[in-house]
DNA sequence: TGCAGCTACGCAAACGTTTTCGTGTTGACA
DNA sequence: TGTCAACACGAAAACGTTTGCGTAGCTGCA
């Protein structure tokens, strides 16, 4: 077995400093076209490759960059690590993964981690502890340090920093009021509790589009889901509390959901109790996944492009890494929605 | 800002050398107590934290262990990068992602762009152009380097690595298995073209419980799927294609997919040809999803302990890694599949 | 007083690169 | 023959650590 090939072992071989052949090997032409053709040729035969980690030394940079979510089996984020490698990979750059799990001690753990030299700069999606607890330290101490860091979807607006995300409130007012001019007059919303930013501001979107249309909300056709973290009994609660609600409520005849499970659960109850989709009932959800797509009906959906968000989101951090915008100055990238009528909207 | 701190600047900022610096702060007794607080005190202070490329430099490993796989937006990919993350992370490892998208020159430039010190070892699923080609030197090349690689799931025989693999036969013979069992009498396969190892293993497994039950296997009840880059177009042919046969073999009382996508598919015609599902054709896919969990009616399926895999491929190459096996022995670890019934199977 | 031995620290090398600067040799030209 | 430029290369520093070894200064004992 053949270890790596360093400067210096070629450098003895060839009974010349290192520095010659380092400057061989870049062709510089301080260095004879003799000299120059001989390095190269041993380099090749060798597989000689620079070292990179002497080289992130060297030049304070590791062409890495960091990227910290609070669930990979997802997705939504999925496709955003998707896009986030293609523009990364594209520009020379690697991706390097934590995950936080939703918990804060393991978004700490992971940013002190990889804060220390391992890469450039960090792009990451708050967890929702994080959110919940409103300690923000660590993304205060890594920002100081003067490691840049981009957040998408889960931000926190307080924090001076580039970030990108959906436009959520007008995305689900699209949906709404597609459903409003599909002719749905009782529209039910299921969506989170309102600490969980997404859920809050989907809401509002929901009621300007209600508002719009000159319909009075109605308190009893909003279901607001305690998350849990058995998504089991998550979907168990939310079940009975949708069938609750179709019983009590008859004259229901659209549903918008915040996210695409809560969606594919009211479709299965309404189903069961004999309702048509989308006759008697359409339904569109937040979020496009796969579930939307090859669900039975195929379920009609707000996409928020999420291959799009990481491909943002990589250009923002990149583009402050090689300084090609100041420093100091933060934006926030909005990403549009779109509404991809499919089988559960008339 | 206050930029990262090094020894050296405490070291100037105390007046002592960076030797003592550092070993005041590894509580090293060569060190007067006194000093030691001292530079502790002052540490904790300016936050220091050594810098992990210059500790990767001199130790010649980076704690860090490379991932490539074919795709991340996909159920199995991201539930093995979840377990890889969580037994990497509890061993004090990082974990670097690349995609191939199933593409060999990907694969080889990412495989190449980690090699070069960035991590200590490799994780990987070969991509499918790179099986179809059967072209492997990057992988030769890497592990006479001395760099380990494990292999998991999508995996190339004849190199000398450690691998984890689920039992493909094992598990679809269960599957058939459990179908005959229920009182199937004719049942489908559809699976992928054989140069895909899974789908040439999964239909051994297949062939096996039919012969077990001294079934006579009939080709005409065999679709094999050609892979399509464009996902959608993949997904019609398949469409027509079951179609046809559930038109042409009016008996098929069973069918199974090897994928969940293909199962989806199937249920899909055959509801829309107003078959029942279960009473008139049961239905089992291979590889536990979202799809099977949330579709209506939930499918029965054969799960591959995705995450498990993911766990044991990170085990196997940390105690490499560590020496706590021998290097030069290699070993294939063979992950259990489980039938999940749910309503798709009597 | 002289010396052994201990304490507490600094020096320097090493990891693999790149790059600046210095220098020996050669050749040309006055 | 003397001077100078051009050429081709080497030495050394730098990035931030760790660690083996050397040593100055002190204490204590003969």
């Amino acid at each position: 077995m053949k270890r790596k090939v360093t400067l210096k072992q070629i450098a003895r071989e060839l009974d010349v400093s290192v520095s010659t052949v380092s400057k061989a090997l870049r062709n510089s032409k301080e260095i004879s076209l003799d000299t120059r053709t001989k390095v190269q040729a041993f380099a090749k035969l060798y597989n000689y490759r620079p070292n990179n980690i002497a080289l992130s030394l060297k030049n304070k940079r590791t062409k890495t960059i960091g990227v910290i979510i609070p669930e990979i089996v997802h997705h939504f984020f999925s496709k955003v690590i998707s896009g986030i490698e293609k523009e990364a990979n594209s520009r020379g750059y690697n991706v390097i993964i934590g995950l936080s799990n939703e918990s804060f001690d393991k978004e700490v753990i992971n940013i002190e981690m990889l804060a220390n030299g391992s890469i450039d700069g960090f792009i990451l999606s708050v967890s929702k502890e994080t959110l919940l607890l409103q300690d923000y330290h660590h993304f205060y101490e890594t920002i100081n340090q003067g490691m840049p860091i981009v957040m998408f979807d889960r931000v926190v607006n307080e924090i001076a920093c580039d970030k990108v995300v959906v436009d959520d409130k007008l995305g689900s007012k699209k949906a709404v009021t597609k459903l409003l001019d599909s002719g749905c007059k009782n529209i039910a919303l299921i969506t989170t509790k309102d600490y969980v930013n997404v859920g809050k501001l989907r809401t509002q979107g929901y009621l300007e589009a209600l508002e719009e249309h000159k319909i009075y909300p109605k308190s009893s056709l909003i279901i607001k889901v305690e998350e849990n973290k058995d998504k089991e009994v998550e979907i168990e609660t939310l079940e009975e509390e949708i069938s609750a609600l179709l019983d009590k409520e008859k004259t229901i005849d659209g549903i918008f959901a915040v996210n695409e499970l809560y969606a594919i659960t009211a479709m299965k109850i309404a189903i069961s109790k004999g309702y048509k989709i989308p006759d008697d009932i359409s339904i569109i959800a937040f979020t496009d996944g796969v579930l939307s797509k090859h669900s039975i009906p195929s379920l009609s959906t707000i996409s928020q492009h999420a291959v799009e968000m990481g491909e943002k989101s990589a250009t923002m951090l990149i583009d402050k890494l090689e300084e090609l915008v100041e420093e100091e100055k933060y934006h926030t990238e909005v990403i549009n929605t779109t509404l991809i009528e499919r089988d559960t909207t008339r």
